[in-house]
DNA sequence: TGTTTAATTAAATAGATGGTTTAATAAGAC
DNA sequence: GTCTTATTAAACCATCTATTTAATTAAACA
């Protein structure tokens, strides 16, 4: 998979609240399928399949413990996505570089 | 819409490479649909739509001038996906921080 | 007024998504 | 071995997405 494609499915997956909401909890320290499924009034089979949107956009990372599938974050995918965000960082400070030369204007006594 | 429906929105729209692409050339300054449209392979209309998508999420704004509809980046959108991942810097600094003890411990002289 | 340019809408269609229920599989526990 | 727990697979349905071609709106131009 491209690192484009693995953009593509980063952002889709972290497009439904679900699936944000897993993420967020998984920040906390792993956890298997039903302990993620708990929260949310829906079935189990559509968590997993969450999940599994998840792990292909590679944003999870699972492993094998008895019967469970204990899942964790995986940092490099949550990475690409905040590093193609901070791309365009330029674009909102600019805002805050203006209301600071408006600031630093409105604070030196008017000579203009 | 609330400010959940605002992410899932935005993280959707960048979901997919041609949306990505376009928030990547207003980033040098606005346009209108056929400039936006112009490096793509695509109809029109295919254009447009992702336009749409775009603007229903906030990621851009349109004005109008004459038949044109020149777009633009909207700072705010794109920043409130950046502080989203940005809530997650801790799990991949949590990888730069043992790298630079691992290296600390490297370089000072070995009394362990 | 009639033509060109810019952009959207409409209609059609193929494929993906999100959810359900009902099995099926896999790994302990007794 | 059977029972229970955890998870996935299969089948299915409704809705959404991405794209095309054709029709439509709207402004500029001549």
């Amino acid at each position: 998979m491209s690192s484009s494609e693995q953009l593509d499915a980063a952002f889709a997956a972290l497009g439904h609240p679900v699936r944000r909401a897993i993420i967020a909890r998984l920040a906390k320290g792993e956890a298997n399928v039903s302990a993620l499924a708990a929260p949310f009034d829906m079935s189990l089979p559509a968590i997993s399949k969450h999940i599994q949107v998840l792990e292909k956009a590679g944003l999870i990372k699972r492993s094998k413990s008895a019967q469970f599938r204990p899942c964790s974050l995986n940092a490099e995918a949550i990475q690409a996505v905040a590093d193609w965000t901070s791309q365009y960082r330029h674009i909102w400070d600019a805002r805050f570089e203006a209301m600071d030369a408006a600031i630093m204007r409105a604070g030196r006594p008017h000579n203009d």
